[in-house]
DNA sequence: GGGGTATGAATGAATG
DNA sequence: CATTCATTCATACCCC
């Protein structure tokens, strides 16, 4: 836990993480309030908002604040994943910085990113995959002992599925000739 | 864990749950792949997509899978919940993976568990007992009692504020007047 | 049968 | 890296 120091009315005080979170987000609504303030007075003729501060509460609806007031979390674009499911097949541990900074760089392509956010996956990445197969671990075996599931087709060219980052384990099969006499009783 | 009977080429199997889940997942992504086919024959004039079984792979983007084979979620019994509920009682911290383990095996009498099902379902009672509290009264005084946060003007017109459901906790205060000397350095 | 809520699960981020 | 937390997503269920 650091803590910051903050200047205010020629007084220092040392703040806690939750402290300056507090801040931020009381500083986001200021803003927001703000900004309504100044459409208001340059759209409309009623001064009254200007002045009566009970007015304020109108902006305080719960759903804006959370808005206003949640750090967004990034949310990867498809293509991100996608290439970041790649670059962890080719690669699972962990980048090093240059390495981050370049995935950073080129999925900035792709849409918005940091550093921090591609660390972060493969951090998550890793312990998820670890996890799962430690879940699996005894199933898996288990089902690979004695499973008769008839397998459909299963050709060269479908091979390279068995190998992606999610699912292998539960889609192998992608040949589309069912066999007619297929059926679960 | 139940099992079931399926016929396939004259052929009688035992499945496992798990192997009854792999071919439901499985018969998913035909159907889609399927519909999919049937699309494009109809609407293209472009006929290799029926024919070139590489295509197949542009079907199988993960999060795609994920959706067609998202499982059924798991549903707790009632006494089921009764029994975590109880745990949770007793103790409402995380339950390490021994207690899990235990836990699961024990509700496994009153219907089909697992242990990820045990863990998120502490994780998620946590989060939402703490939401909810939240929302309530007690957010005033833990704010009143440690925040040192140099306070803005909170004038008697503002509290009302601090009993909403929502983020009462996060935005105690409303006022507009800054302080000009107020800096974060 | 459509919107709203409860809740199982996924996931980005934080912590030690 | 292992865990945990916070938030969000997805959907089963319910009520009008």
């Amino acid at each position: 836990m650091e803590n910051f120091d903050m200047h205010c009315c020629n007084e220092k005080f040392r703040m806690t993480d939750e402290q300056v979170e507090t801040l931020r987000k009381q500083i986001a609504v200021y803003t927001y309030i703000s900004e309504q303030l100044i459409q208001r007075h340059t759209h409309s003729s009623s001064r009254q908002h200007l002045t009566n501060g009970a007015r304020m509460r109108m902006f305080c609806d719960s759903r804006l604040i959370d808005k206003l007031s949640s750090k967004q979390r990034w949310k990867p674009t498809i293509s991100q994943v996608q290439a970041l499911e790649k670059i962890y097949a080719a690669n699972p541990e962990a980048p090093n910085k240059e390495t981050i900074k370049k995935i950073t760089v080129d999925l900035s392509e792709h849409g918005k990113i940091s550093e921090s956010n591609v660390y972060n996956w493969f951090q998550n990445r890793r312990a998820r995959s670890k996890k799962k197969k430690h879940s699996n671990v005894d199933a898996k075996s288990k089902v690979d002992s004695k499973d008769k599931i008839p397998k459909l087709n299963e050709s060269d060219e479908n091979l390279g599925h068995q190998n992606s980052p999610e699912n292998s384990d539960f889609l192998p099969y992608f040949n589309l000739e069912l066999d007619e006499s297929f059926a679960i009783l």
